[in-house]
DNA sequence: TCCACTTTGTGCGTGCATTCACAAGGGCGT
DNA sequence: ACGCCCTTGTGAATGCACGCACAAAGTGGA
C-alpha cells in the first residue's frame, strides 16, 4: 500500500489557517495605525470577524507569539505574519489581459502596497500595447517570456477572456511561473507543481442566488417549478 | 417503485456541494454548445476539475437523474442544475461603485448571460454621474433606496473603497437587500439573515505567496522546516 | 512574596467533507 | 431472453475544521 507519498506535509500550517492570515494582518496593519501597542484574541477576532478560539489556534500554529494575561504585541505580530505569508520579500507579478478587469486590477492599490509590485501589464491587442495604464506601459503579450525571465516574474494573473486563458497559462507554465491567479471563467489545466487559485465572478453570484432563492423560497418547492418541469 | 417518489429533492444541501454546482454547470455548458447528448460522471468530473466521486455525491443531493450505464443527460442536467440554483428566474443586480472595479464588474459578460440582470451601477461621485457604462447610466448613490424597490433588487455588489463599503452596506440592508457580494477589502457587519460574500484580490495574492515561498525552498527562512511534527 | 486576575495555548468532542470501493441498476449485443 | 459490461448512487472509513472549556502562564497589586 501507500501508492504514494501524497504531500510534503506543508510545514505544518493547515490550509483553511492560511487563508486566514491575511485577514488578520489586515486588521493588525489596521490597529497598528490607530497606535495600538497590544490586542488581544478576543479584539482581534472580532475586528477579524472570526472566532476568538479559531484565531487562537491560528496563530499557535506559527508559534508561541502572545503573552498570556497581556495578548499579542501588534507589530511583533505583523512581522511573524508577514515573514509567514512570505511578503517580507517582494513579488514580482505580471498582469495579464488589460481589459477592465487587467486595468482595475493594475489599478488597485492593494495589490502594490506591501510585498507585490507589478512588474507588467500584458495584452494581445496592438492597439493597446503602449497605453500607460496605473504608471505601467501595456506591453505585447509576445513579450511573456521576457518579462517573466528579466523580471524574475514568479506570480501571474490571468484577466483574458476565457478563450485565451489556457493558452496564456501555458506560456506562464512554461516560462518558469508556479502560481496563477485566474480571473477567467474556466478551469485552467497545469502541471502538479503550479498553484492555482480561482476568483470567479459569476459563481459567487450563483451561489448567493441559491441562498437568496432558499430564503425567498421557503419550505415548500415553489409553483413555477411544476410550470416549467420538463 | 419506479415514479412512487417524483421528486426525492431533499432540501439540505452541503455547503460545499452548492458551491461547485455552477462549475457543473458552467462545463455542462460547453458540453452543450458541442451538441454531447450526454456525458459520464467520469467525463463531466474531469472537465470541470474534480473527483468523479465527489461529483457523483454532488449530483446525488439534486435526485436521481442520471442513467446508470449511460451517464447524464446534458440537457436535463443543465435544467435541474439552474432550477436548484435558482437561475430560472431573473435577479436584479445592483452595483456599487463605478470605478474602475465596478466598470469591470458591469462590463462582465458572465452576469447578464444567465439568471443576472445589472439593474443599476451607483455611485457617490457626482462627476461621474450620467456617464454610460456597459448600457447604464451611472446613477447617484442616493438614488439607492430607490432603485432596490423599484428594481426589485435583493443581490448588491460592492466595490466601492473600503472607508465607504460599510456605510453604503447599512444602506442596502437597510433598503431589504438580503445578499451581499463584497470586493471592498474589509468585513462588513451584517445582521444574521444576510449572506455575504467576499472577493478579496489581495488575500489571494498573500495566499498563492505563502505557497510560493513554500516552493522557493528553506533558502530564505529559517530552518525549521521538518521540524513541527510534534 | 504571594495572590487574584487576565489571557493564551490546546486537548477533546462533534460534525462536515472527501474518497474508496462496490452493489444495484440499466443498456446492448448476441 | 439472457448475460455481459458499463456507470450510477451510496455505505463506510478517514481526515480536517471548528469551537468549547480549561489548565498553564504571566502580570500587577498589596
Amino acid at each position: 500500500m501507500t501508492s504514494r507519498t501524497p504531500r510534503p506535509r506543508e510545514r505544518g500550517i493547515p490550509e483553511a489557517t492560511v487563508a486566514r492570515l491575511p485577514l488578520y494582518l489586515r486588521a493588525l496593519h489596521g490597529l497598528s495605525e490607530r497606535g495600538t501597542p497590544t490586542v488581544s484574541s478576543e479584539e482581534l477576532a472580532s475586528v477579524a470577524g472570526v472566532n476568538s478560539a479559531k484565531l487562537r489556534k491560528d496563530l499557535s500554529h506559527l508559534g508561541s507569539y502572545g503573552t498570556r494575561g497581556v495578548g499579542y504585541d501588534v507589530e511583533y505580530l505583523i512581522y511573524q505574519i508577514s515573514r509567514e505569508l512570505g511578503l517580507t520579500q517582494d513579488w514580482s507579478v505580471a498582469i495579464t489581459g488589460a481589459g477592465n478587469l487587467g486595468r482595475a486590477l493594475a489599478n488597485y492599490g492593494g495589490f502594490g502596497t506591501r510585498g507585490f509590485r507589478i512588474a507588467a501589464l500584458l495584452d494581445a491587442d496592438p492597439a493597446m500595447v503602449g497605453h500607460e495604464v496605473a504608471g505601467l506601459q501595456v506591453r505585447h503579450i509576445d513579450t511573456l517570456e521576457d518579462v517573466v525571465a528579466k523580471e524574475n516574474v514568479s506570480i501571474c494573473v490571468i484577466a483574458t477572456p476565457a478563450a485565451a486563458a489556457q493558452g496564456v497559462c501555458d506560456r506562464f507554465v512554461g516560462a518558469g511561473v508556479t502560481s496563477i491567479l485566474n480571473f477567467a471563467p474556466m478551469v485552467l489545466n497545469v502541471p502538479d507543481h503550479v498553484d492555482v487559485r480561482k476568483v470567479d465572478l459569476s459563481i459567487e453570484l450563483q451561489i448567493l442566488a441559491f441562498h437568496e432563492q432558499r430564503k425567498a423560497g421557503g419550505d415548500k418547492g415553489p409553483e413555477w417549478v411544476g410550470a416549467l418541469d420538463q
